[in-house]
DNA sequence: CAGTCGTATTTGTTATC
DNA sequence: ATGACGATAACAAATACGACTG
């Protein structure tokens, strides 16, 4: 391509300002400056701009304008000349001018043919190529810093040929699984592997103290040069680098894109092609902005659910996103009619609802294997839609295929707006399958399609349909689908993510100016039909909004508020609900607020307690519409009589609960003592920069009705349930792994095992349902605006419909109700039956509950039959071997205490390796360590932290997948924050809200209540509730024999399964109830009910679920038949029950059938 | 009567709160 | 034995059985 080497702008489109501002010069520049002529010396290393007109132009600000556009456009020099002022380097214009005549035609009079997009386009490419060449400088530069040791020069050899130890050698390859441990000895072990993409190897380093800084060069993703002994590792049993040269150096099989233009990709999967694609979607972005390619379409197969990712990963590497699908198109709806590929990429707005429509149709109605899509929704959903011809599988190709002809074709193609021509290899199958009889015809299959094109005038667009980044990772994609049993190709295609040029190379048969347009110009005019900054998920905040609420929960809430604390409220009362009103109202809160008042009367109503959960409990407004138990207030008494109100603020005690108790001083009532001291923000945040949910426990027995009832409270069309996405994670990858090289029957190290499930894990597998979260759309929304919506795995019998995205990708637009299922509401519902007594009954300073938290003394058994000396066994949350310890260790006296260590026992690197360390280190006592989120929240605040920061700060540690910056730390310490928070602050991974911590406390305090209180209904409740992990064979054994099946199931260890781990929980449970004087009864087939243990005679009698091998069907199917009339015989109950042999072979075993005769000839005749 | 398909049960794995 | 976040639901696969089909 030639070069301009003098230009001389059109008046009205050469503004200095103009070029300027373009360039991201801030500098000012005089008004009205034009530029009158460009000469691009030769070299094109220095450019002098003659202008005209404009403020004087004063040397200095001449000087330093000068350098800036020399900057932004990658030159070594740029002259400013006024016009009519000498020449200020004769010589120079006069030598090289001449020389540059020979490579360019242009002169003054050819300039002005060239348009201002022209001349910006080549200024652009210019400066884009002095910024590639001062990247390679840099890496160049970088390429040679020394990390540790000395340089190392030599070649390497590849890490596949290091089988044995060596005394030296010299590999290269990028780090990953980078490690860094504190030695006891003050070093610290960096272990990390690295790969070149033949193979991986481990390496481990120690350094000193003095080596650290150093050693931080090393981090994920850089590649390095090493020289260094290879040894046998004695942990690890495996070879190992220990290096002694370290060095960065640059990536080795890097592609490179340096064409001048640079092509659009319009079909590429990422890991959501299901068992497909192995792409991820930040790195195909990543990829695209180092090539500088403008724009990457995103075509998964079916679904979009790539969409909300590749739109970050896209703004933040500055690459358009074109939002599209492969789809599947059929011209009947029926399952026999073929489908054929197509890709569709939304144009605008109004194409990406539509896409969203017509994902959502093909996912609900159209389904079949695929989701597929018939044309006549298409057509009737075409505007602004954008269609490509796709791959092999397209109809275009198939017909050109088969041979059709040219009318037939062109009357196929008249349905596409481009046309799709794709790398013969990604074909050359079909030479393999003989149905094309050589390269030659692959070639000809694809010029025709070019011939059509460009007969209809359609563009046509190379494209790679890519299904993975590079040439390298086609190995996963070979993993992926010998995992699924497909047979192993001998030459698989390449579908790598293709430069300019590998595109250029490719289609160099079509002639190099029509190859230029397949590639470059034909993919960028598609990717200008394609609006900019499309969002796949729209800005804003959408809340549900039904008639009056703010005024219905407004009032309900004074309401409410005045029967426990009288009329007028005490201040405090006020002050807090009207703040509170005034953000929940403000931000659109308050339908949700009442829709979840209304599930939780329902529920109550029918019979079914509702459990507080999540954040919400932080705020008084959930407390007095019902939602919540939790009453967030400072400590405080309050007489239910008269309404004496006294607020505890000095900080003497934690929570109400742990208030003495004290009669009113006015009319001598009992007080009550309540508040547990939570500050509103930790639901809302300040000024409303965060989108809580409203988290509610239902019964499990009750979360379908619940789900029910919100769907009719808001309208089935208004309320979806959330999507989630089931990828290949960490152990399916790891099988894939192993299956292949057990398969290949090859060795791999570690390392390079890792690398493999590494590029397998987050590959979508299937879809599923949110545990409880349900989506509430406003009225007057269409859900096609956020999402489209399907089936859960796609499976058409279900009624449930989710949305496709997951809900963390709406989240911030719309509100969820999480209706979650959970047993603490069937605990109660089941307890409150059996004793007779409601929880606002039970005294939370009772001391013999109080104590199982801290020791056995109130349960009277023996360490060895409580696993321990804690009496927490089968107390929620507090009953494993980690919790159990804790509250050794910490001993609990009172509520506050409970509500703590509930915060500290859940979530990573609260209480290990932190808190624990901080106090036994004497640094801090416990109740001043980080206990819950809304502690940091409060400290910082206290430390002078304006609050917007402290409320940020904590968000950031509260949440996995999210810690404080290094600007963050400097902030802390700013405001005086000691080092042990920042450093305690910085192990979190998790941590709960006070709220929560608070309402699980008063669940497991409650059904502590019942264990020390009413043993044998606490028993029959629990093993209800888990009569899946229990045995009906234990009943009948003895305590020895109980232990000895425990130990035996601890000694497994890690080795158990789940099912055994659940199992030795339960079992520690039954033992424990044995001790205290429980009895079992055998499974009955009449007396026994069908997952339910029953008080029966002060005994336990065991459910028809407990025996193994019996399922809920059998169950239930005995209950019905035993009801109708007695059985008669072994072959009866099979019968009328319709159980399996299997059934009736374990119920025999178990001594069910005793007393029944095996057939029953009676009746027969 | 061999093969196919649907149902029941258990188990392993993943996602989410 | 170690070190350990806990609870819950849903999907897929494995297994076994039994009914249906050609
Ligand atoms: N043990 C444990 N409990 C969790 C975890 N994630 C969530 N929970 C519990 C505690 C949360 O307060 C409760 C509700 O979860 P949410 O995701 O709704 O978060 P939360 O309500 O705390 O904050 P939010 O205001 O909704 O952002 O569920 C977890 O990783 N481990
Ligand atoms: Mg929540
Ligand atoms: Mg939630
Ligand atoms: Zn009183």
């Amino acid at each position: 391509m030639s070069l301009i080497c003098t230009v001389t702008p059109a008046p009205e489109e050469a503004g200095l300002a103009q070029l300027c501002r373009k360039l991201g010069i801030k500098e000012m520049v005089p008004p009205e400056t034009v530029i009158n002529k460009v000469i691009v010396y030769p070299g094109r290393n220095s450019w002098s701009l003659e202008v005209t007109g404009g403020a004087p132009i004063y040397a200095a600000w001449r000087l330093s304008l000068e350098k800036s556009l020399a900057a932004a456009l990658g030159l070594t020099k740029v002259e400013i000349v006024p016009e009519a002022a000498p020449e200020e380097n004769p010589e120079k214009a006069a030598a090289e001018v001449p020389e540059m005549g020979n490579e360019t035609e242009t002169s003054t009079a050819a300039g002005d043919d060239i348009s201002e997009e022209e001349y910006m386009a080549q200024l652009e490419k210019l400066r884009q190529e002095r910024e590639n060449q001062l990247a390679a400088e840099a890496l160049a530069a970088r390429e040679t810093k020394v990390i540790m040791g000395q340089a190392v020069k030599e070649e390497p050899v590849s890490l596949e040929q290091i089988a044995d130890e060596e005394r030296s050698v010299v590999v290269t390859g990028r780090v990953f699984n980078l490690n860094r441990r504190e030695m006891r000895s003050g070093r610290t072990l960096l272990t990390f592997d690295i790969t070149d993409h033949t193979d991986s190897l481990s390496v481990k380093l120690f350094l000193e103290k003095e080596d650290e800084e150093k050693a931080s060069a090393i981090k994920e993703g850089t590649w390095l040069m090493l020289r260094g002994a290879v040894q046998h590792d004695n942990f690890t049993q495996e070879l190992c680098l220990m290096p002694r040269d370290i060095m960065l150096s640059p990536p080795r099989g890097v592609r490179l894109d340096n064409a001048a233009q640079k092509r659009v990709e319009l079909h590429l999967h990422t890991k959501m092609s299901a068992l497909d694609g192995v792409s991820d979607v930040a790195a195909v972005f990543a990829q695209a902005a180092a090539w500088k390619h403008e724009a990457v379409a995103i075509t998964d197969h079916g679904v979009v659910q790539a969409f909300p990712s590749a739109y970050k990963a896209a703004k933040k590497h500055g690459v358009k996103c074109i939002f599209g699908v492969e789809g599947y198109l059929v011209d009947q709806a029926d399952e026999k009619a073929e489908s054929h590929h197509i890709i569709i990429l939304a144009a605008d707005q109004t194409g990406l609802r539509h896409l969203y429509e017509l994902i959502s149709l093909s996912h609900l109605r159209y389904f079949y294997r695929k989701p597929r899509l018939p044309r006549a929704e298409l057509t009737r959903l075409r505007q602004g839609l954008v269609l490509g011809s796709a791959c092999e599988a397209g109809e275009i190709y198939k017909a050109v295929l088969a041979g059709r002809s040219d009318a037939e074709v062109e009357a196929l193609a008249a349905f596409y707006d481009y046309l799709e021509i794709q790398p013969l290899s990604n074909n050359s199958f079909l030479l393999e399958q003989g149905r094309v009889a050589s390269l030659d015809d692959l070639r000809r299959l694809n010029r025709r399609i070019v011939e059509i094109g460009r007969r209809l005038g359609k563009p046509v667009v190379a494209t790679s349909d890519a299904h993975y980044l590079h040439p390298e990772d086609e190995i996963f994609r070979r993993i992926l689908l010998a995992g699924q049993g497909y047979a192993e190709v001998e030459n698989p295609a390449p579908l790598y993510y293709k430069t300019t040029e590998e595109m250029l190379a490719e289609f160099s048969y079509l002639g190099e100016e029509e190859a230029w347009r397949v590639v470059v110009e034909d993919s960028r005019r598609v990717a200008a039909m394609i609006a900019d900054d499309l969002m796949p998920v729209p800005k804003g905040f959408y809340p549900p909004e039904l008639p009056d609420a703010d005024k219905i929960i407004s009032a309900m809430v004074h309401k409410r508020a005045r029967e426990i604390y009288g009329d007028p409220l005490p201040q405090l009362v006020a002050e807090r609900i009207d703040k509170e009103l005034a953000a929940i109202i403000g931000h659109g809160f308050a339908s949700l607020y009442l829709i979840a008042h209304k599930l939780v009367k329902q529920s109550v109503d029918d019979g079914y307690a509702v459990g507080s959960r999540g954040s919400v409990g932080s705020t008084i407004v959930a407390f007095l519409c019902g939602i919540s138990e939790v009453n967030p207030l400072a400590p405080h008494y309050i007489c239910l009589r008269c309404h004496k109100f006294e607020a505890i603020t000095d900080g003497s005690v934690g929570v109400g609960p742990d208030l003495p108790r004290r009669d009113c001083p006015n009319c001598g009532t009992p007080m009550k003592r309540d508040g547990f001291d939570i500050p509103f923000e930790t639901f809302l945040g300040f000024a409303g920069d965060k989108v809580p949910d409203i988290d509610l426990n239902f019964s499990e027995e009750y979360q379908l009705r619940a789900h029910k009832n919100t769907e009719e409270l808001f309208g089935a069309e208004n309320v979806f349930r959330a999507g989630t996405i089931g990828t290949l994670a960490e152990k399916t990858a790891y099988g894939y792994v192993r299956k292949y090289l057990d398969e290949k029957g090859l060795h791999r190290r570690s390392a390079e095992i890792n690398r493999l499930v590494a590029g397998l894990t987050g590959v979508r597998k299937t879809t599923g349902q949110h545990p409880g979260g349900l989506i509430i759309l406003p009225k007057g929304r269409e859900i096609y605006e956020f999402t489209p919506i399907q089936y859960p795995a796609n499976d058409r019998e279900s009624n449930i419909i989710t949305t496709h995205f997951s809900f963390d990708d709406i989240h911030e637009q719309l509100l969820k109700l999480d209706i979650l299922g959970q047993s603490g509401p069937t605990m109660q519902k089941m307890l409150e039956d059996l004793t007779g007594i409601t929880v606002d009954q039970i005294p939370l300073d009772d001391p013999d509950t109080m104590a199982i938290f801290r020791g056995l003394e109130s349960l009277g058994i023996a360490p060895e039959d409580a696993g321990g000396p804690i009496g927490t066994l089968g107390i929620p949350e507090y009953n494993t071997r980690y919790v159990r310890q804790m509250l050794e260790e910490t001993r609990p006296k009172n509520f506050a205490e409970l509500i703590g260590i509930m915060g500290l026992s859940h979530g990573k690197g609260l209480w290990l390796d932190n808190a624990q360390e901080l106090v036994r280190q004497g640094i801090v006592p416990l109740e001043k360590t980080i206990l819950c989120r809304d502690d940091i929240m409060l400290f910082l605040i206290r430390q002078g932290m304006p609050a917007k920061d402290a409320f940020r700060i904590t968000e950031l540690v509260r949440k996995t997948g999210s810690t404080i910056s290094a600007a963050d730390e400097e902030l802390m310490l700013q405001y005086q924050v000691p080092r042990w928070y920042i450093e305690s602050c910085k192990k979190i991974t998790y941590m709960f809200p006070k709220a929560h911590a608070a309402a699980y406390a008063l669940n497991a305090y409650w059904q502590a209540y019942a264990k020390v209180h009413y043993p044998l209904f606490f028993y029959a409740a629990y093993f209800s509730i888990h009569a899946e992990e229990f045995d009906a064979s234990w009943a009948t054994m003895s305590k020895q024999e109980l232990h000895a099946k425990l130990r035996a199931l601890n000694e497994k260890g890690n080795a158990a399964t789940g099912k055994e781990q659940g199992i030795a929980a339960t079992l520690e449970v039954v033992i424990e109830a044995l001790a205290r004087g429980i009895r079992f009864l055998p499974v009955d087939l009449y007396k026994s009910q069908v997952r339910r243990f029953v008080p029966e005679d002060g005994k336990l009698r065991l459910p028809l679920i407990s025996v193994q091998g019996v399922g809920l069907k059998a169950a239930e199917a005995i209950e019905q038949s035993r009801e109708e009339r007695p059985f008669t015989s072994v072959e009866d109950i099979k019968k009328r029950c319709g159980l399996s042999k299997t059934v009736i072979e374990v119920l025999a075993a178990y001594g069910c059938l005793e007393h029944l005769p095996e057939t029953n000839q009676l009746t027969l005749f």
